[in-house]
DNA sequence: AGGCATACTTCGTCAGGCGAAGTATCACAG
DNA sequence: CTGTGATACTTCGCCTGACGAAGTATGCCT
């Protein structure tokens, strides 16, 4: 649906935003993002867990594996006090991007 | 300033947008989105030349060389109608990107 | 038993932004 | 007339990160 360029600004926050709420695994945080979305963003899981290695790798997330008889295996990620700062300064960024862009585009739209 | 991943969604319509007005050489392009973004915004050439590079090869603009004297060569791109048509299409995703974005930050944001 | 949803892993590919270095011209200061 | 800095463009190699493809495994429904 959007390009791939596009998405890849934002998936950090989109995913950390998502786990603001409560502690979520991989599959989730995919079908939550489809379904925010309107089914407008869809991730490849491939994409998604990189992103989750890497991303609790730099201790934003901490993932915790639960095994529950009558499910499979899941590892459930919860926002690391350092991950609360990152989402808060990406939002951040992201909302004077946004601004941004849309000033340059609007000012030589005429 | 900002990430090299966020920019890499918007440089392509960035660009396009400033070329909407008039032709203009690359030079001038990257002063002038410093410019319009009051300094929060940067390409290093490198970056810029490629994309001007890239997108002429797709056919969205047309450079053209122009030597003058008493300054030195310089080539000035125009939007062509493919162009045109890529950048109406680029704002349209960027603005309906960006409206999902903050959908889903803003509906995550309890 | 077969098919589908759930749930995660690994690997290789490729696009593209960036840093660094280089070429060249002109203006201006000393 | 030499140095410095702005203008203007080129080329090369690195590295991040999204993606596609394939694989593993379990549970549910028919």
């Amino acid at each position: 649906m959007f390009s791939a360029d596009l998405k890849r600004g934002s998936i950090e926050l989109l995913i950390l935003s998502v786990l603001k709420g409560r502690a979520r695994h991989g599959y989730d945080i995919g079908k939550l993002l489809e379904q925010l979305s309107g089914g407008q963003l869809e991730f490849r899981v491939s994409t998604l867990y990189s992103v989750l290695y890497r991303i609790e790798g730099r201790g934003w997330i901490k993932g915790r594996w639960v095994e529950k008889k009558g499910a499979r295996r899941r590892c459930y990620y919860t926002l690391t006090p350092k991950g609360r700062e990152v989402v808060t300064l990406q939002r951040r960024e992201w909302e004077a991007f946004s601004a941004m862009v849309n000033q340059v585009i609007g000012v030589s739209h005429a």
